[in-house]
DNA sequence: TTCATGACCTC
DNA sequence: CCTTGTGTCATGAA
């Protein structure tokens, strides 16, 4: 008899855009895989590969002439979420049907409450999860299952592909101190160097810290979880509907001038909102350098109109476009926001 | 409260 | 060989 306790598990598709492909060409198993974001022939970035291409060194990011140079016989394929959203949708289906306490966290990823449970019934259930996914789509997935979310992240994390692993409450203490810090959810690069910085670099190092030291360097919010997340504690629940709380649509110039792609963005945005109310419209401009400037405004009342949209983002992009003279521009988006409860419904999650 | 910006996630 | 596309949250200033 195992232990008696609550236990969540995450099911996380394994390199999920790559195998999709490989699902629909069969012809390409084996090979090296990339599946990129590209904005030209040979310009983009992979968002997925394969284990055959990670072999090889590529991975998630990279750009695609990095990722040609070190797969030689590299199969460059372009994103078509469209198609990653139907197997997703076909799962995620099949995973609500047996479980009832399901929080989908992203295309390929969801959280399972699975309560107060047994923890070798726990690993019977992983085990099922698994099946689950196969039987759906034929699509290999991690599970990980821990007392919370942040054990059972980042117990998936460590067992892929195609694994299962379970971490019991009483093996979360030297669960996490054989973990990176930057092995921690929301420990990013930067923050990972600003605790290298104060000469932290393991995960007891980091418990050495009290509260208000790291408040005090990272802010309320981060400073409190970097101080729970060491220890094992995670107090988040799974929640089973999450309501998206923004939309943005990126577009890329191509020659066009900005106001012509914003165009292009706020009527593909609006395709997307599908009659939904929002009160809150925003335009992001990337120019050539990367830098970033973001312009928004509250509107006096919700609204589902395409022309208060594209009237307000014009204003917008045009009062950025003023304030950084000359700067080429690569990317603009149209974002929306504050969504009330209208008639329409936003398509699809994700 | 509104707005701007930055960090992080990750296919 | 610097890149593409989204979304959420926190913080700080106005």
């Amino acid at each position: 008899m195992g232990t008696i306790s609550r236990a969540i598990a995450l099911v996380d598709f394994d390199y999920f855009f790559a195998q999709c492909e490989e699902l629909r060409h069969p012809e390409y198993r084996g090979l090296p895989i990339a599946v990129c974001m590209l904005t030209g022939p040979e310009t983009g970035a992979v968002a997925s590969a394969n284990y055959v291409a990670r072999g090889f060194g590529v991975k998630s990011g990279m750009p695609v002439s990095k990722a040609k140079a070190l797969a030689p016989n590299l199969v460059i394929l372009p994103v078509d979420i469209s198609y990653y959203s139907q197997i997703s949708s076909a799962i995620m289906q099949s995973i609500r049907e047996r479980f009832k306490k399901v929080e989908q966290a992203s295309i390929d990823e969801a959280y399972i409450d699975l309560g107060e449970i047994d923890y070798d019934v726990a690993e019977d259930i992983g085990k099922e999860i698994k099946n689950i996914v196969k039987s759906a789509a034929n699509i290999r997935c991690t599970v990980g299952i821990g007392p919370n979310k942040l054990i059972a992240k980042m117990a998936c994390d460590r067992a892929k592909p195609d694994g299962l692993k379970v971490v019991r409450p009483d093996e979360v203490e030297s669960f996490l101190e054989s973990s990176r810090l930057d092995q921690i959810p929301y420990i990013g690069t930067k923050t990972a160097e600003r605790l290298a910085s104060m000469g932290i670099r393991t995960v007891s190092d980091a418990r050495r810290l009290s509260v208000d030291d790291l408040i005090r360097v990272f802010g309320e919010k981060k400073g409190i979880m970097i101080f729970n997340f060491v220890r094992g504690i995670d107090e988040r629940k799974v929640e089973v509907k999450k309501e998206r709380k923004e939309l943005e649509k990126f577009v890329s110039l191509k020659g066009r001038s900005p106001e012509e792609a914003l165009e292009e963005a706020a009527r593909r945005l609006f395709e997307r909102l599908n009659g939904m109310l929002f009160q809150e419209v925003g335009v992001i401009v990337i120019f050539e350098d990367f830098t970033v400037r973001t312009k928004s405004r509250t509107l006096k009342h919700a609204t589902a109109s395409f022309d208060e949209l594209i009237s307000n983002a014009r204003s917008l992009l045009g009062a950025i476009l003023n304030e950084s003279e000359g700067k080429k521009v690569r990317r603009v988006a149209v974002k929306v926001s504050r969504f009330t409860k209208g008639e329409g419904s936003l398509l699809d999650f994700i």
